[in-house]
DNA sequence: AATTGAAGTTTTGTATACAGAATCTTAGAA
DNA sequence: TTCTAAGATTCTGTATACAAAACTTCAATT
């Protein structure tokens, strides 16, 4: 019957007033929307979301505890600050877990799972002739999912996607710059043969170079921002 | 004056009422107070602790987060089960990132630190002599907390932190067997000693070989439980 | 005896009320 | 004109109220 069908529907798209608000915030700093030092008022979010305080006090706790957003005593959240320092602190553990995942991936990575990489691969070689940075990125992020996923390791999950959310809008940026494109295709075919061979170290390797022109480009961009705003 | 002090006292003190119940909570699902599965009823802890019901959701929401307890929807929250693939998962993350940590601490690690380092071996090494757990667990916290502060990295401690209060529960066990005192004493020195000569490798490798038999003792414990339950 | 179902209870999800702290504004004095 | 101080305003921190969902219990029916 298509009318259970259609409950069954909204019975999986229920989520809380809370989550709901948590996404919408979160997404709103992660692209920078919401501008860091902007404070986060509550009864002005409320109105402006159209729900009550409550749920919107709740998503703040958990951007808090995510440090998307700071507390300050009796004076209520602010979105943080991303300085230097931070960023290169985000990175340096970011490589760390990235280098973990994949030396797992070589290990437990499925037959269906390589060639679903492979596929990856190719998806993100084509993505890049679209010039369409939404849609690069999108091919991007849908390749490192699956070499994290096939860690099996929640936890792990986790923490790379919201280490990953966290340079979410520097990398939108660097991604467009279509100079680097053929480097990044070269870099994802190493990872995916380092994987296919279960070299680890080759594959450990691939992953810190990758890690590390990222970390330059975002610097670059920081650098620009800086230019621009001086 | 005295009455300036204590309000002095008072206002460093101040934490707003969420964070002492989310302590509070953390606290007794770390120690086993709370046991995984048991039902987190918002009334019940509003009114054991004698607060409302609004800084108990908030605390909820942080613990939510951390992974100390799971939300079942419209049902409320309870504390998480600990699976053994769960614990092997933080493990997993956790030697990554204190590998991350020493070999950073190798770099960064001052003069000054370093003798306090050496003073948290020797402090370690008493706290065994006393069979004192509680005492040997506090001296192992601040040895490890030392090299992991030392890495100047934020990020990096709070993730290391969180990661390591998920074993608290096991490690307290684990660390009253004092047959493991020996070899505790010697991993540690293993861990100064190369941060001194700033050898990344073998500090890497006595940080590897000191979480394979954390986690060696942790299964032991494990085994106990269930064959205890059954 | 087992199953269904309906009333009652419990618990969450959300909104609102209220007190106290912090900030802003404005009037008055130097 | 500038600085100060009192009052007003805004905002957070906490408590409480209310509705809807889910669970429990117990009786009635098959």
């Amino acid at each position: 019957m298509s009318m259970e069908n259609s409950f069954q529907v909204n019975a999986d798209e229920y989520l809380p007033l809370r989550d709901v608000v948590f996404n919408t915030l979160r997404q709103a700093i992660l692209t920078g929307e919401m501008k860091p030092g902007e404070r986060l008022m509550e009864i002005h979010l409320a109105n402006k979301l159209g729900v009550s305080r409550t749920p919107i006090r709740e998503a703040i706790r958990k951007l808090e505890l995510e440090g998307l957003v700071i507390m300050i005593p009796r004076r209520g959240a602010e979105v943080a600050q991303i300085t230097w320092k931070s960023l290169k602190d985000v990175l340096e553990v970011r490589r760390a877990l990235d280098v973990l995942a994949i030396e797992l991936a070589c290990d437990r990575m499925t037959q269906e799972e390589l060639q679903e990489l492979y596929r990856a691969c190719e998806n993100f070689a084509e993505a890049t002739k679209t010039k369409d940075a939404r849609q690069i990125a999108e091919a991007d992020v849908a390749l490192h999912d699956l070499i994290v996923a096939s860690t099996r390791n929640n936890r792990l999950i986790q923490l790379v996607n919201n280490l990953a959310e966290q340079m979410y809008r520097y990398r939108f940026e660097y991604i467009k710059d279509s100079s680097q494109h053929e480097r990044l295709i070269q870099e994802h075919n190493d990872m995916y043969q380092s994987i296919l061979r279960k070299d680890k170290e080759s594959a450990a390797r691939a992953v810190r170079k990758h890690i590390d022109n990222q970390e330059e480009a975002i610097i670059r961009q920081l650098q620009l921002e800086r230019d621009s705003r001086v």
